[in-house]
DNA sequence: CGGCCCCTTGAGAAGCTTCAATCATCGTGG
DNA sequence: CCACGATGATTGAAGCTTCTCAAGGGGCCG
């Protein structure tokens, strides 16, 4: 119990244990899971987590900083698919598959805890509430994934990219209201489909309209209500002008 | 025997059988799923198979048919996030929750295969080659929804997706080359993210350059590798013009 | 057969990209 | 510790792509 308690890393008091796989399952799964997972892994700025057709033989959900994902299309450009924050899990997209689909890079220091698949996937078999909190990470990871990218204009792509990243860090730390926009603007741009330079514009626009704060990656929504109307202005006529 | 080899609808008769969750379980298993899932639901074109903050009990699994998903947005459009054919399985964003996440509409008279929720989990907390099966359909469809919409240009969007459509197609019915397109120009364009005129415009420009066919929504690629070149094209000197 | 969508095409306007130049920031090696 | 180089951020101007608005044509269903 001594040593438990001492040890930075379980499941049982971990920060994010309500947003990962810990959360909602019964005391004896718990320590099941503690067993299996592997704690503390480091991987330092600008590392790989793991590279595409590499074998996939561990999932990793977020202790400490935040990812992004990725895959290299034709033309050599970063196709970014999605970043990832404390509570997340990775890889689960190469579940089934004997090698990963993406690249995972850290945007910061990370710090990770390390699920070997086998395992992972014997235990499921073996808990059914491992099982159903597994199933609710996976159709709440779909459903998101699906309304993704679904905005048109540029300014309602930045301001729903805004509004998705900052809900996601306040469930994260509901006391904080200024975030690190740890992406540059050009992973926004490779994730957003737009170009760095637009992606630029816009959030110059939303700065001079006072919408939100940023300045060395310190990021802060300032007028949450307009910021949500701009995601929503396109084909009316007070639509805000990128330009002006 | 006799009785089940009658029967137009079972999961080892079924002529998707191979891209549905009866693949890869073994024969009890089989027979498990046959008797928890009921065959042949109809729904006439243009209705719903389900809606939006209604009850989520039952999964479906395509017999016949098609259908869109989609969401609608605070300006009154729909936000077309997938198609689905026969052999898929739809509702599994929605497999945790108590009600649907998003509607789903025939696109053309359906038959369904009806699978009760809570039986379902039931039998996958039991089965592991039905867990697993279910595991692999979850990370395919995660890692298709990831890698869509990534594409920049009109042009690169209706190529890719031309190309996703023929490439599902023919996925079932190896031997056919021509398709129905049986979603409108309206419901791509509301699923890529662009007006129905670019998605018009390119088509035209695609028929001009006898690349594909297309007449009475009978669909046919004449040209693959153009198409696919026409995905990458973009930032490229060729190019070939939208409006030429 | 009429009405209703949907498809088709054109022209002008708006939005985004491209190219280019400058500035700021960060990490590294001397 | 500072200088340097590399990478990212910022802004401007021009051109291309896409949207918007509009009008006509075609196919399908009742």
């Amino acid at each position: 119990m001594l040593k438990l308690s001492l040890n930075k890393y379980t499941c049982h008091t971990c920060p994010v244990n309500q947003l990962c796989i810990a959360k909602d399952v019964t005391e004896t799964e718990l320590h099941c899971l503690d067993s299996i997972i592997k704690k503390g892994k480091r991987v330092a700025k600008k590392k790989h987590i793991y590279q595409i057709d590499h074998p996939a033989n561990y999932l990793y959900a977020i202790y400490k900083g935040s990812c992004k994902e990725y895959w290299i299309d034709e033309n050599g450009n970063e196709c970014i698919t999605n970043f990832y924050f404390p509570g997340d899990i990775i890889g689960i997209e190469s579940l089934s598959k004997p090698n990963y689909m993406f690249y995972t890079a850290a945007l910061e220091n990370m710090e990770l805890c390390v699920i070997p698949i086998p395992t992972f996937l014997e235990l499921m078999e073996n808990s059914p509430s491992v099982l159903k909190r597994f199933i609710t990470i996976t159709s709440q990871k779909m459903q998101h994934d699906q309304n993704n990218g679904k905005s048109i204009t540029a300014n309602e792509k930045v301001a729903d990219f805004l509004l998705n990243i900052a809900s996601r860090l306040s469930e994260r730390n509901p006391e904080k209201k200024q975030f690190d926009l740890t992406m540059s603007q050009i992973d926004i741009a490779n994730f957003l489909g737009i170009t760095p330079e637009t992606i630029n514009r816009v959030l110059s626009m939303l700065k001079r309209k006072k919408i939100i704060k940023l300045k060395n990656k310190k990021f802060e929504i300032i007028n949450s209500l307009e910021l949500q109307k701009l995601g929503k202005l396109n084909y009316e006529q007070e639509k805000i002008d990128l330009y002006q």
